[in-house]
DNA sequence: ATATCAAACTTGCATTTTGCAAGCACTCAT
DNA sequence: ATGAGTGCTTGCAAAATGCAAGTTTGATAT
């Protein structure tokens, strides 16, 4: 298939997206960094959907060398690697939450708070940047 | 491997939108209906990233069976279909303006003028509820 | 120094999904 | 009745996924 010199379909944003996120697997391992402190490989594979460990280990590859997250050797324990955001995933943020939004409205059987919904369309903005403070620390 | 009462492989809000959404092409067909005008099967056909015939059928009836999509026969062209949203679907938009936005920012090669970000940045709430009010005509 | 262990992958292989080409069915106009 | 337009369906090769098992590397205990 043809692709551009970014090596994507087209120039469209939203395949841009999809040319990293669409697939089943990789948006988890955001939401894992983004939302429930992990941090390891061994954390990732521990998530309630079960990835596997070759699939992890292929999305982690490519999330880095999309400049989404960054690997590092862990301070407190120098056999283990620590992953974290770049600027560029962390902004990834505004996306998630408006996805997250999205579900705890329309999935009847999410874990989404129902204090979530009112608190983001009563405001956002500082919700957003109440959590992009707190990511960055 | 283990699901719930929806058919998700957990009540987790990212997972949620994956299980419709997670692969390289359901995203595209809402792409197209949002913002290319397109509404036919052929329309969607002749995108782009050139989807291939039996992936755009399976994808349109299952964005119709999740209640994404609703789909009429034309009134010009009693041979022809018009997929349109749902409410559900419509609500899809502020993710995508998102998304859009992420990638006009961090995409060298977007087509998205650099009109859009300085306005969506400046006065999102208005350009969200706009759209919303040209889509539901 | 050597054995053990834990963390982070890697490999092999069966199953599933995708992508491409071709074909089929059902209108509608002539 | 026939041909064109629209919306799919089918067959099959290629690629991605899922599972289990194995390998590597550095820390820790003996």
């Amino acid at each position: 298939m043809a692709r551009n010199s970014e090596g994507c379909r087209s120039n469209c944003p939203i395949n841009f997206v999809l040319e990293t996120f669409g697939d089943k697997w990789t948006l988890l391992i955001v939401r894992d960094l983004m939302f429930k402190d992990k941090r390891t490989y061994g954390d990732f594979l521990e998530s309630e959907e079960k990835i596997s460990t070759n699939i992890l280990a292929d999305r982690l590859k490519r999330l880095e060398e999309h400049g989404i997250i960054a690997k590092s050797v862990s301070p407190q324990n120098q056999s283990s690697f620590i992953y974290s955001f770049t600027e560029k995933g962390l902004e990834l943020l505004p996306i998630m939450l408006e996805i997250t939004a999205w579900s705890a409205k329309h999935d009847t059987t999410t874990n989404t708070p129902s204090t979530f919904l009112e608190m983001f369309y009563s405001n956002k903005k500082e919700m957003v940047s109440t959590l992009l403070g707190k990511l960055s620390k």
